[in-house]
RNA sequence: GUCCCCAUCGUCUAGAGGCUUAGGACAUCGCCCUUUCAAGGCGGCAACACGGGUUCGAAUCCCGUUGGGGACGCCA
């Protein structure tokens, strides 16, 4: 039988970092597998769910490039099917109505944990007749879970894991209102969607028990599970928004290429020996769910910002460019002109190995996207105003308005200069640098006046040399 | 409170009882390169949580302890 593996998140929020990974472990199996990939949207909680984060999940599931099979499943416009099992179960005696409050509820929970006994409603009317149902209040429809036995989930990461009934509670099917449950849904939806292999979060174990009870009810085949550990945070705790950003969505907007983030999640949690940089291609190739660990990673950024560094020097630069605009825009607030555009590309080889990040580059690329005078900082005036270097700037300025303009041209000819006068090539380069960026750092200074050419390097020199002057 | 799960360098991991003096990567530190900052190269520091078994032999199997995490909704 063919693989189908599904993602089934719900949409109250964006696309959570650790739901990404989920997404991305089921299909990389699908992929391996030669199987299938659905997507559907758990949305029975009506009041919760919102148009915004069916929005972002799509986005950032397309951002990661992880394209799913079929169409998107909305798992309310199936509700009536849902609501059809839970009443064929109370047809055949395996579920019943519940009469019981929302406070009985409560105080039910309380006296049990107050005896020590696990919290669970206790069944009140598990065997009474609804003619002793009070007026006016609407029942919901709980599944007669065995108390006797014991449940087991044979999962594929976990192992075989085992809980006694007594800890299972008669789980709610159908709400008061006549909605089904998430816990009815989900097993109704992959049962028809022929779903093969469930793999999410470790935070679904316990649920995994109740599920496989309503399987069983049902009389249909479970399919297999496949818990995959959490994500935590830097201190060990479930990944959650008070450890910063978490949504895969704020990592694309942090300038995080999905390249970075795919190859960061897939290496939480799942390992191919000595290989870390990890195609796509490969991943598909190597995936498989017997190599998941069974402990939660945590998440650092240290390790994302190293794999997107990695990425970012590796891209074309004509590619990496057009990553790279529209984190150009907000500093410049103008669109690309042609002249920078041109200059950017030209400059990005050397600019793109000293970014970590899209953000960090397109600050690095600034100096390329103005033009002379450019903006100097008090720190930039403090050495322009100082006369040696002022002097040395103007020495350098006739030099420039003959050289071949080629890097290697411009390099013999600067540290020609630099030995002539016997000095060391850093006091010649280091006033430049700040008179042609205004930067105390940038790449190397060849190629700053390679990039910016003769034309703009020789007017911010000149222009550097006055406000020097004025200032000194 | 009840139940479930987990445990190799600071972090992510390799490890399927002898191929292990426990390997790689990130981070960190040092050196080289060097016009700044990076990148790159070379090297250093650094781990099998603890205690019992099983075995000729255990990071690897079993039990316990400790520590961490997760779940206990008419949320998903």
């Amino acid at each position: 039988m063919s693989v189908v593996t599904r993602f089934a998140p719900s949409p109250t929020g964006s696309l959570h970092l650790g739901s990404a990974r989920t997404a991305l472990f089921n299909w990389l199996f699908a992929r391996h597998h030669k199987g299938t990939f659905l997507l559907r949207i758990e949305d029975t909680d009506r009041k919760r769910s919102t148009e915004a984060s069916i929005k972002a999940i799509f986005e950032g599931l397309q951002w990661l490039d992880l394209d799913w099979d079929q169409d998107v499943v909305f798992q309310c416009s199936r509700a009536a099917l849902h609501a059809a099992a839970a009443h064929r179960l109370v047809e055949e005696g395996k579920a019943y109505y519940c009469y019981a409050t929302l406070e009985e509820l409560e105080n039910m929970r309380a006296e049990a944990k107050a005896k020590g006994l696990p919290p669970k409603y206790n069944g009140f009317w598990r065997d009474r007749s609804p003619q002793l149902a009070p007026s006016g209040v609407p029942p919901v429809i709980r599944l007669k879970v065995p108390q006797q036995g014991e449940t087991l989930i044979n999962d594929l990461v976990q192992g075989s894991v085992t809980v006694s009934n007594t800890q299972l509670d008669d789980m709610v099917l159908l709400r008061s209102d006549g909605t089904p449950t998430y816990m009815l849904s989900v097993v109704v939806d992959d049962h028809e969607a022929d779903v093969t292999h469930v793999i999410r979060g470790g935070d679904h174990l316990t649920n995994t028990f109740r599920q496989l009870q309503l399987y069983e009810a049902l009389g249909w085949k479970a399919p297999q599970f496949a818990h995959i550990p959490l994500i935590h945070g830097s201190d060990g705790a479930k990944l959650s928004k008070r450890h910063g950003a978490v949504s895969v969505n704020s990592y694309r907007d942090l300038g995080y290429l999905q390249e970075a983030i795919c190859n960061c999640l897939l290496r939480l949690g799942w390992g191919h020996g000595d290989d870390e940089i990890i195609t796509r291609e490969q991943a598909i190739a190597w995936f498989d769910i017997d190599h998941v660990g069974q402990a939660p990673a945590r998440f650092e950024f240290a390790r994302l910002d190293h794999l997107n560094a990695h990425y970012m020097r590796t891209l074309s630069d004509a590619s990496l460019l057009e990553r790279l605009i529209p984190f150009l825009t907000k500093p410049i607030s103008v669109p690309l002109s042609d002249t920078h555009r041109t200059r950017l590309l030209k400059g990005l080889s050397g600019l793109k190995r000293r970014a970590k990040t899209l953000v960090e580059l397109a600050e690095n690329a600034l100096p390329y996207l103005i033009n002379a005078p450019i903006p100097y900082s008090l720190e930039a005036l403090n050495v322009l105003c100082v006369s040696e270097n002022n002097a040395l700037i103007k020495a350098v300025l006739p030099l420039l308005t003959t050289v071949e303009w080629t890097h290697a041209a411009l390099e013999t000819c600067l540290r020609t200069f630099a030995s002539d006068r016997s000095i060391g090539f850093g006091k010649v380069a280091q006033p430049l640098r700040w008179a042609l960026t205004g930067c105390r750092v940038s790449p190397s200074i060849f190629e700053v006046l390679d990039t910016l050419g003769r034309t703009e390097s020789v007017a911010r020199l000149k222009d550097a040399c006055q406000t020097g002057e004025h200032h000194g």
